[in-house]
RNA sequence: GGCCCCGUAGCUCAGGGGAUAGAGCGACCGCCUCCUAAGCGGUAGGUCACAGGUUCGAAUCCUGUCGGGGCCGCCA
């Protein structure tokens, strides 16, 4: 990386380097390898400092500065109040939860948030839904015709219209209960969605409502001041390269200029019968986000969204002049699998998981630990019988394990008469650590601050994951080394050099723990 | 036709300009009178899809090809 700027041959670099940094007392040895790598030891003592860091730190420990001062906001599950939700949506659900907290730990300043889409066609169709199971619950027989939600899960909201409004609304048009139904209905369903969050310990600061920013008229304002920036136009969209739709016709729109912004065609925010298009209120939405003063936007969605990125940045690009960055983060599918078999999900069959299913089975901590256990852009196998299993194909079980071993340890020591919170731990001779297994696993403490910042900067909360299950690793691999050699178990006769193992212990114990509060996962202190 | 993602060990996946490419599962060989063996150690297993290019150096960046998945007109 040097020699180019030096002009100097990376060897030479690297031992003038080693020169150097031997006179730091710190730094046991440097040493030149291969084509110019320096290899640097550092002294026991700076080990020992990492682990007396992370007891003094607690869950602390790793809390980055990187984020200070700016503003995020992740908007994620944004599922459509016409339903309960599915695998799909569970999966964005933690993965945004996650990343936000994540950015949280790096010193961000964030806002979770839940974007409603109550204004659209499908509210619309969820009201005439519920509004058959209202007739129903009047004893008429429903008509759930082509397009309704066939769900059972309308069946109370229907019992709920009848005791609210009795038989007011029976052999009315729709003109007259559309609207109070509708109201209603998306009502019911974001109860429901709330609730279905909360099984996964998913909280949102906010809640922003479509219908609440389309009545508010900053579509209006959202398009007028792109027009203001020369962006909005009338025209006519060149039709799909390829073959031509059947029904293919050339109409005038009012179109966006997204191309002036990086996007591959110019998207229109206006039907040809002047109505907004979907496109429209999702300007507004992310003008009101910018206008908020964030200082840096990430949308969290379905993996079906990608035709619509370039459009959105675009839009952000736009309405903040440059400033404010966005960031879409898709989230690829989830594959069900049920003994082995492909689990074939359909809405119209009513075969579909909800997140309810998954949770009630797997339980919140596999729930979340497992879809944190791939990137979010690679498509994750979820297998109903490992997941149930509760086995060590299970990752979550090894952390966990890990970490209830570090519990049991100052459990056991505390009932021999050793004091062990972490205040004292931390003053302990931490002299004692010197093998190195001992080094080794708090090395690996040691990376816990940069990972987080790495993670951060990519925004990918998996590699807490995998992070913390190397960590799990290298503690059990400690605990095992302790069966052949009885000078590596973290109980001792003497007690000061008991306090130094179990110090080291519990430093590994403090970082699988802020880890898994990251992923929102429960530390478990003993596994039953 | 265009756009996005993926292609790394038998399987599931990490790594995403630097050293001998890592882990789990599966296979094989070992480890409990001892802090939880739901664990640990070891062995075997790889032309990092393919072809070019950039670079002192490419699994990693660029271009193209092939294979898998997804998306693409006033549907939200």
């Amino acid at each position: 990386m040097l020699a180019k700027p030096a002009g100097q041959p990376p060897r030479a670099i690297a031992e003038a380097l080693a020169a150097r940094l031997t006179a730091d007392p710190r730094i046991v040895s440097a040493e030149v390898a291969g084509p110019g790598f320096l290899n640097l030891r550092l002294s026991p003592e700076s080990w020992r400092a990492i682990v007396r860091a992370a007891l003094v730190e607690g869950r602390d420990y790793g809390r980055s500065t990187m984020g200070r001062g700016v503003r995020v906001n992740v908007e994620f599950v944004s599922a459509n109040p016409t339903g309960p939700m599915h695998v799909g949506h569970t999966r964005g659900a933690v993965f945004g939860d996650a990343l936000a907290a994540l950015l949280d730990f790096a010193g961000h300043e964030v806002t979770r948030e839940y974007y409603i889409n109550d204004a659209g066609a499908q509210v619309d169709v969820l009201a005439r839904s519920a509004y058959e199971r209202y007739r129903e619950a009047h004893g008429l027989s429903p008509e759930i015709a082509e397009g309704l939600y066939p769900g059972d899960y309308l069946i109370p909201v229907g019992e709920a219209l009848k005791a609210k409004f009795g038989d007011a609304l029976l052999e009315r048009p729709e003109a007259d209960w559309l609207a109070p139904v509708r109201e209603f209905a998306t009502a019911e369903m974001m109860q429901m969605i709330r609730e279905d969050l909360a099984l996964l310990g998913v909280k949102m600061d906010v809640f922003s409502s479509e219908k609440a920013i389309t009545a508010s008229g900053k579509i209006e304002e959202a398009i007028a001041a792109l027009r203001g920036m020369g962006l909005i136009y009338e025209g006519v969209l060149e039709p799909p390269k390829g073959k031509l739709p059947e029904d293919w016709e050339e109409r005038e729109q009012t179109l966006f200029r997204s191309t002036a912004h990086g996007d591959d065609v110019d998207r229109p925010v206006r039907k040809s019968d002047g109505s907004w298009t979907y496109f429209a209120p999702d300007i507004a939405y992310h003008w009101d986000k910018v206008s908020r003063g964030f200082d840096q936007l990430i949308d969290v969605l379905g993996a079906d969204h990608g035709g619509y990125v370039k459009r959105l940045k675009a839009v952000v690009s736009a309405l903040s002049g440059g400033r404010v960055p966005l960031e879409v983060k898709l989230i690829q599918l989830v594959k069900l699998f049920k003994n082995g078999e492909p689990f074939k999900m359909s809405k119209r069959a009513g075969t579909f998981v909800t997140l309810r299913d998954v949770v009630e089975q797997a339980g919140p901590d596999v729930t979340r630990f497992v879809m944190l256990t791939r990137k979010n852009d690679a498509a994750l196998d979820f297998d109903f019988d490992k997941v149930l299993e509760q086995s060590k194909d299970n990752p979550v079980f090894y952390v966990q394990y890990a970490h209830a071993r570090v519990c049991s340890v100052v459990r056991k020591a505390t009932e021999a008469g050793i004091v062990a919170t972490d205040a004292t731990l931390a003053r302990a001779d931490l002299g004692h650590l010197a093998h190195e297994a001992e080094l080794a696993l708090a090395k690996k403490i040691a990376e816990w601050p940069r990972l987080v910042e790495i993670a951060a900067r990519g925004q990918e909360p998996h590699r807490v994951a995998f992070y913390l299950y190397e960590l799990a690793s290298d503690l059990h691999a400690l605990w095992n080394r302790g069966n052949e050699d009885a000078a590596l178990r973290f109980i001792q006769e003497d007690a000061d050099v008991s306090r130094a193992k179990i110090a080291l212990a519990r430093a590994a114990g403090v970082v699988i723990s802020a880890g898994l509060g990251i992923l929102g996962v429960t530390p478990a202190e003993e596994m039953r």
